[in-house]
DNA sequence: CAAAAATTTTAATGTAGATTAAAATAATCC
DNA sequence: GGATTATTTTAATCTACATTAAAATTTTTG
């Protein structure tokens, strides 16, 4: 109630945006430059600042590192929550939570940081980050057995499936620079291949 | 032409040997510790020397990556020629490749770096690597055409699915730490989900 | 517009870890 | 076994960043 403009829940503060920018530059300049070839006056440089102000925002490269993994491991809960959700069936879902996920790192959420260096992490962040990534394998396996139980998915191994999948999917940033027609191709494509696999459907006799 | 024991091609040089158990000692630190989290010293004490020894085999720590990294170029290939030369169509090939390069990864061959950090090697280090790199990429996807054309494989997208699954592929070594169980089911399985995808089989009316 | 708070800068410090040099040990060879 | 070569070590640099301190600027607010 007012004109004031109060920087209220919706509208997030100047302060956080900043840093959301931040992180995205970091993001981005983690996924191209590698870990250990990005200083922090590339990624204050390409906010236009000079690499002492990054301090203001956080208290260390390792924190810069960490938040950049905690906004990819939101991203991808995101993602699943939205397939769970709004999903049918036990593949329906799946199908949904890897077009959700890549829409996310390759549209305006992204650039999301590939979690090369975990182990890097001091023990703290490592454990969470762990954490909230085994939850995520987790959640995503939950939806493999969900599929198989309900006839959407083939009896599979559903470790070694994730595990596959993820793969795929956390490899993007590796080889994906923005260009748009590319994120299409992806979206397009990784669900459909995941999905019904490399084999030419045969005439076959059902068993 | 002589009794004395040159070292030949066969046999290779104790220099060589040494060289390639210090390669695999960093792409096992490479792996766990993330590129930044291991120091020479790391790499030097798992084979029971100090760090300035391995400047008898480097040159530098680039240098260590680059070789790294030539290893893991060199076992693709040779997972991939063995393939080419004894498979029958595109997709017995392609489903050969992956179950040969995953059985180098995880057996006496392994482990192979995963490359997280070719942006950080030198300009003509990191040329070279991409190259091998795209060649590589380059033969899968050959291997997907001649499986399309061939009638073995269903027609997509062979940029895109040779992304993914090579995605898949050199995302291994982030989770598997050298449990042979778990190499077994990584055999078993990652040839028959990218052949076969998650969907269900359906009785289905071929069109 | 002045004062307070927020943000960024310039200049200075600190340090881990890569690298080098020189010496020591171990292996090889005649 | 003594000499030569190969390999590793200890001890000493060197340097690229990360980080801190203090000052300057910009923004906000009453």
């Amino acid at each position: 109630m007012s004109s004031i403009e109060l920087p209220c829940a919706s509208e997030e503060s100047r302060f956080e945006q900043q840093r959301d920018r931040m992180l995205r530059a970091a993001a981005d300049c983690f996924n191209q430059k590698g870990y250990s070839g990005t200083s922090l006056k590339d990624v204050a440089n390409r906010l236009g600042l000079t690499d002492p102000a990054l301090y203001y925002y956080v208290r260390s490269k390792e924190e810069l590192v960490y938040l950049c993994y905690l906004r990819a491991a939101e991203v991808g809960r995101e993602a699943m929550q939205l397939a769970i959700d709004s999903g049918q069936d036990g593949l329906d879902k799946v199908l949904r939570y890897l077009r959700n996920h890549v829409d996310f790192m390759v549209g305006e959420r992204g650039p999301i940081a590939i979690m090369s260096e975990v182990p890097s992490l001091n023990s703290e962040h490592r454990k969470e980050v762990l954490k909230l990534s085994r939850k995520h394998s987790a959640a995503f396996e939950a939806l493999l057995e969900e599929g198989i139980a309900d006839g959407s998915i083939a009896p599979c191994n559903v470790r070694m499936t994730g595990n596959a999948i993820m793969g795929a999917v956390n490899w993007i940033p590796k080889w994906y620079h923005g260009d748009s027609a590319v994120a299409e191709q992806i979206i397009e494509e990784f669900p459909r291949i995941l999905a019904s696999g490399l084999r030419k459907a045969q005439a076959q006799i059902i068993g």
